[in-house]
DNA sequence: CCAGACGTTGTT
DNA sequence: GTCTGG
DNA sequence: CCAGACGTTGTT
DNA sequence: GTCTGG
C-alpha cells in the first residue's frame, strides 16, 4: 500500500510531461509527503487538464467530517461495492503526481523504509478518487496487488500510471466509462521500477529534505 | 421500520 | 493500547 | 505511513 | 447517500 511518497521533480518538468492546461497552485519539491497533507493532483475539467493541490485522505460527502477517519487508500478490486467509493468511480477520477513512494519492510531491527521509483528518472502518477465534504476536497490513492519487486516489502502497492494513454483513460471521465478505465488498475511491471533502502530519517513526517531519498546500505 | 456502519494495512 | 497530527 | 500524545487547574 | 442488521 502507500502511506508516504515524494515529488521532487521541478514544476516546469511536470508541465512538459503531463500536458497540463491550468495550474491552480505552485509546487515546491517534496521528499516526504504524508497523509492529511496536500498533494499535487490532475483532474480533467471540461476537456482541460487542471493541476492543483488537494488534501490526501478521503472524507465522503455524506460523512460527519469530525468523526470520520480519512481513507488514504482504496482497494481497486472492490471499488464498486464500497459505499465510500462506488459513487466516485464514474465522475470523480483523478491522479496524484509523484516520483517515488515509501514502503516499510519488517525486519528484526524494526520496520525499515524502502523507496520505490521508476528506473527512468521520471515522475509518474497514482490513480485516485476525490470527493468533497462541505468546503473540503479530499482524495485517496488506489492500491492493487504488488508486483514481484514490491512484493518483497509488501503484498499491496499503489496503482501507478506511466503512459499517456492510461492516464487519459483514467482522467477523462467524459470519454471513458469506469468499465473502460478500470483496465489501467493493475500493477506496473517490475522491469520499469527499482527500489532501494533509505534512512529511518524519513519515518518522521516532520522531515522533508533531500536526506529522505539518499540510499543507505542494506545493513541499515 | 430505525440504527449504525461506511476503510486499508498489518498485526494478534 | 489507541487516537491524532503530519 | 510513522511519531507522539495520552491531563487538569490556573495563570499569562 | 446507501446498505446491512436487528
Amino acid at each position: 500500500m502507500c502511506g508516504r511518497f515524494s515529488l521532487t521533480t521541478p514544476l516546469e518538468e511536470l508541465v512538459k510531461h503531463y500536458l497540463i492546461d491550468e495550474f491552480l497552485e505552485d509546487w515546491k519539491p517534496r521528499y516526504n509527503i504524508a497523509p492529511s497533507q496536500n498533494v499535487l493532483s490532475l483532474i480533467s475539467h471540461k476537456g482541460k487538464r487542471r493541476a492543483g493541490e488537494i488534501k490526501w485522505g478521503l472524507v465522503p460527502h455524506w460523512a460527519d467530517a469530525s468523526k470520520w477517519k480519512p481513507l488514504i487508500n482504496a482497494r481497486s478490486e472492490t471499488l464498486l461495492v464500497k459505499p465510500s467509493f462506488k459513487s466516485l468511480v464514474h465522475s470523480r477520477r483523478m491522479v496524484i503526481i509523484a516520483d517515488g513512494f515509501y514502503e516499510w519492510k519488517k525486519e528484526e531491527s524494526g520496520r525499515m523504509p524502502v523507496r520505490f521509483k521508476l528506473k527512468e528518472e521520471k515522475p509518474f502518477v497514482f490513480a485516485g478518487l476525490w470527493d468533497r465534504n462541505g468546503e473540503v476536497t479530499t482524495s485517496t490513492i488506489l492500491t492493487t496487488e504488488a508486483n514481484s519487486l514490491v512484493e518483497d516489502v509488501h503484498e499491496r502497492m499503489p496503482v501507478m500510471l506511466t503512459n499517456s494513454e492510461d492516464i487519459e483513460k483514467w482522467l477523462n471521465t467524459d470519454e471513458y466509462s469506469f468499465d473502460q478505465a478500470a483496465s489501467v488498475l493493475k500493477p506496473l511491471p517490475r522491469e520499469v521500477m527499482e527500489g532501494y533502502r533509505v534512512s529511518t530519517y524519513v519515518n518522521s513526517p516532520k522531515h522533508d529534505t533531500s536526506e529522505c531519498i539518499v540510499p543507505v546500505s542494506s545493513e541499515g
